[in-house]
RNA sequence: AGAGUGGAUCUGGCUGUCGCUGGUUUUCCGUAGUGGGAAACGGGAGGAAAGUCCGGGCUCCGCGAAAAGGUGCCGGGUAACGCCCGGCGGGGGCAACCCUAGGGACAGUGCCACAGAGAGCAAACCGCCGAACGGGAUUUUAACUAAUCUUUCGGUAAGGGUGAAAGGGUGCGGUAAGAGCGCACCGCGUUGCUGGUAACAGUAGCGGCAAGGUAAACCCCACCUGGAGCAAGACCAAAUAGGGAAACACCGCUUUAGCGGGCGUUUUCGGGUAGGUUGCUUGAGACACUUGGCAACAGGUGUACUAGAUGAAUGACAGCUGCCUGAAGCUUUGAAAAGAGCCAAGGAACAGAACCCGGCUUAUUGAUCCACUCUCCGU
RNA sequence: CGGGGCGUGGCGCAGCCAGGUAGCGCACUAGCAUGGGGUGCUAGGGGUCGGAAGUUCGAAUCUUCUCGCCCCGA
């Protein structure tokens, strides 16, 4: 645990376990009740919890009004692989829960990467 | 060469970098035990994984019948089926071939709107024909002579008209006019014979139109089905709340023993939520060869083990290269029409396992192979 | 993943089981009543029933397939 961390501070890790991922519901629950909506475009919400950990949590949540069961597998993976290369950018200490939108849906997966990263390079730098 | 029919298979490949997931091996940390981390190796979506329309396995509940539902030409296959194969009947196509919920309407009940004279033990509106005689009208005649119309009674299902459907069709005879009234052929029903396991087909005799449609209307007949579903079920088991039992302390009754109460504290028990483990992937399986069978399929031998996620993996990027379309231009064959090659650029669908099988249905790109039919040309 | 329900004028609903005329309320248009508006009265337009096949003489209704929406089971 020790030494895997001092390696995702410098920002060289790229990996993502299940250590990094929101696991069941209750942890859905907490970020979203008690966490802060930071970030907001027609594509994507982001939620915000902060949890004393020293590690970074993502959770992505994609309803069946995005689409069919292809086109939502394709908008997770596009979300997870961004916070998998962006990780350094994302503060370290909290989770993170980014719900798709319907219009997600519609367009291709660089699309998606380039909006998520106009919102965080928005939203970030005001937090 | 063109047009078409049926069937089968595949759903691009290779390399590199960064990731995810389960398995095996090695290793590190920690523990009474369960465990946590790292590295290496080799696995990781489909023909429909979809719709959930059927049939099973598996699990729990129930176990007497009935109700309710389903299937429906015949024979076979199958664990079973509403599936498949082979036949029969009907319909379509020049043909290869395709489509077909296809039992029963003399067991019973219901419905057939509108239109039409009549619509379910049928019916006479216009017609056609005959008779009655009397009255009237018109024409005609030497003459109430003859004819037509009108009235009444009767015959008729040929023709017209209505309708989806009007109680067989065509022809000849017959008749006052007509009619299965008679005859021939077709169709229908029925009895036999022949072929076939059967559905059914062929044929002979008889009957004489008696028997309309609708069962994806109720229904009858034959056969089949208990209900729910892996979020089934089994095991482990926090925090909080609540329940049972015991002990201590307290209160009430009582001389004590003891009995009762329930505020409190401690211990303990079982149920059970979050969560976890299991069910969970080797199977009525797949592939190859072979035997039987027209075939579906069945038997035998051999080979390999081939996804198991659970806020839910199977991905992202880059390069090279096959496949398809291919503007303009260039090269080339050719008299021309047109064809071939190079090439920018573009395209590659439908779609994502969720306990597992057998089917059906629906969505869909491109390619390859096999068999067959028709038309044209050449020999 | 599994189990149920609903699609009918612009909106909300009947009609479907038991097949032949698609109707009700609000809304819309026009006229009348009023000095004008609201309100009231009269008249009218607008849907072939989510889509495609089939059964039937005939389908919103019966059967099959399909599309969309909603609800339930942790």
């Amino acid at each position: 645990m020790t030494k895997e961390n001092g390696e995702s501070c410098l920002g060289e890790d790229f990996s993502f376990s299940k250590h990094a991922r929101l696991l069941n519901s209750a942890a859905f629950k907490k970020v979203l009740r008690k966490g802060r909506r930071f970030g907001r475009n027609p594509f994507f919400v982001l939620y915000w919890h902060a949890h004393g950990l020293p590690e970074s949590r993502l959770g992505v949540t994609v309803s069946r009004k995005v689409g069919s069961a292809v086109i939502r597998n394709r908008v997770k993976r596009a979300i997870r692989e961004f916070f998998r290369t962006h990780r350094h950018r994302f503060k370290q200490d909290g989770d993170c829960v980014i719900i798709a939108r319907p219009r997600a849906g519609q367009v291709t997966s660089a699309q998606l990467r380039s909006q998520l990263d106009r919102v965080l390079a928005k939203n970030m730098s005001a937090t």
